[in-house]
DNA sequence: GCCATGAATCAGTTACCCTAATACCAGGAA
DNA sequence: TTCCTGGTATTAGGGTAACTGATTCATGGC
């Protein structure tokens, strides 16, 4: 038996949704209902009655879930406390990251982690936001840092950070003194920088500015933050960016963040922030702490469909355990 | 990760060595040292240190050892746990058994069961030994009853019965007055019954006379106990067959049986008898209850290289892991 | 009746795991 | 040393399980 289908089964029943369970375990909806049969199959048992709709848990279904749950838990604590017994000290961590996820603050973490673990060494490589995935792949790199991540079968995408997005302007802006949120229907004409077309963030945004009937103007499209934050700056247009990315500018008085204004029952725009790594394949023990670090350090509280189901669990000692979570993927589809 | 991948290196590390724990598993060695380099791969941590001649576990090894072995333990209990919930009234077993299993003893069996889960059916069919394993494979028997079975890819073997082999001479016999056992190199050039060729019992016996140098006279060869019974009543010869068999005949003084000497340091030489049935395919409740009530009331002590090792878990409740237990094949192999 | 939604099924492809054969390696004997 | 022996690793190749994408089917709402 795959312990990798009993966790399939066990977030089929955590979601209700042999989609959505498919989904949580980057696997198709077809995969996650063969491997469903299959268990009851080896078992002999029917787990789940589908005869009615809303699907339900049968008595068996109900036992095995349970026992499953422990199972696959237990598995992963072992497989984590022998990698915790391996000496990271000696071991190289490659990453890779986008240019936008913070300079100062991954320095910052760098340095931490070189503290934790003396013996070992970080090697940072920042690129385009497309080179990441094929560079772990490939192992050249062994993590990766970016936005927007889609998991991949041989990808595992770990939610870290959620940057809440923001209208940047220069100062004589008039949107520059505003004490309220900027509701995304304001920037209809007006002159807009955006990020090229291509990248993940840019259909995103789109997406997003599309949904509230938005019509922007856009005068200027950029691969990079700080081209667009330059642009913004010599009055090019207003930009909607990583709240984050914009402080030093804020500090310096040379831009203005305007937080994005949200309906009551939408999520806000955020932009995810992934950590990115291969799949089933030896970490040396340096990645799997530095992760552990990033995550401890990182993290946000759960987010996601399914985070009730387990928030007493990932709540305290873990970080969310994200390996068990769905990607994340589409901003519209977490609710926060 | 496979649950069968955690078992095979949990029955190496129990046995001290990967062709032992291959076989326990029904698989080849080769298949063994890949499954346990996966794992290792995997984890990236090395479980074995294979420098040194005999090879050890490393600290991690023993770490994850120790968490593998209680998770397939949980693992099996939980199955066996959906399995007993089912009601297995209402199912019927298809049993195919050899000829000589013992008539009576079966119908006694067959009776219990049915008292103990009264909407049951049970079919039973006798047939030639190399039928059954087929029979069970195409699904057209449920359980299989049989002597000197062999596991395969889809066949599961538990052991059942170990009966002890005896001479058996008509009353006349020089030997029928024997009080003391006969060894085996008493036999040489005695007139002797035995079994068809081709039958696996006949190449146990061939073999086991050859380990004692022993040349009998075959003066007939028959495919069934019951002819060669008949043969030895008719003053034909002796013939080595198992005790239980030959009660009747013995109650009815038509035939005498001699307990059958040996080595001190020699395993008596026995007729292993065992269930099979399909392996990793649903057997419906009233087969695994059937299968259930067979082991208590049949089994013997733990027999097999690797009993130790589990024997306070094995012990009381259930009547020995025999799932995770090699097949017992040769009984030459096998230390009682 | 109809449609919408979500799961099951099917066909085709991929990737994995197994076996058999063979190479390798450590330890012991000559 | 060299050979030998028992046991494990490696390799190639075949069979099969498991995945994907497309399609069909069932249920509940209209």
């Amino acid at each position: 038996m795959h312990l990798e289908a009993l966790n399939i089964f066990c977030d089929v029943v955590r979601h209700q949704s042999f989609s959505r369970g498919a989904l949580a375990n980057s696997v198709s909806q077809s995969a996650a209902s063969q491997a469903v049969r299959q268990i009851e199959r080896r078992l002999g048992a029917q787990l789940i009655d589908r005869s009615r709709r809303p699907w339900q848990l049968t008595p068996e279904g109900k036992l095995f879930f349970q026992g499953c749950q422990e199972i696959v838990d237990r598995y992963h604590e072992l497989e984590e406390a022998v990698q915790r017994r391996q000496d990271p000290s000696g071991y190289t961590v490659r990453l890779a990251s986008i240019y936008s996820v913070g300079l100062h603050d991954l320095s910052q973490y760098v340095d931490r982690f070189r503290e934790a673990v003396p013996g070992s060494h970080v090697d940072i490589e920042y690129m385009h936001p497309d080179e990441i995935p094929t560079r772990i792949q490939n192992d050249q790199s062994d993590v990766g840092l970016l936005a927007f991540a889609t998991p991949g079968r041989d990808l595992t995408v770990v939610p870290w950070q959620r940057q809440a997005m923001a209208v940047a302007c220069p100062p004589g802006h008039r949107f520059a003194d505003r004490t309220t949120a900027i509701g995304p229907w304001e920037l209809t004409g007006t002159a807009f920088v955006t990020f090229d077309r291509g990248l993940p963030v840019r259909r995103e945004l789109d997406r997003y500015l599309r949904r509230h009937g938005t019509e922007v103007d856009v005068v200027a499209e950029f691969d990079t933050i700080e081209n667009i934050k330059q642009a913004v700056e010599d009055g090019a247009g207003v930009a909607i960016l990583p709240e984050p990315t914009l402080r030093r500018e804020v500090e310096r008085q040379t831009l203005v963040a305007v937080p994005l204004g949200k309906l009551d029952d939408e999520a806000p725009f955020v932009r995810p922030l992934s950590i990115v790594h291969r799949r089933r394949r030896r970490l040396n023990p340096a990645v799997t702490e530095f992760i552990r670090l990033l995550r401890l350090n990182g993290a946000e509280p759960a987010a996601g469909a399914d985070a009730d189901t387990r928030a007493k669990r990932a709540a305290a000692t873990r970080p969310g355990s994200a390996r068990r979570r769905a990607g994340q993927g589409e901003p519209a589809t977490a609710t926060p």
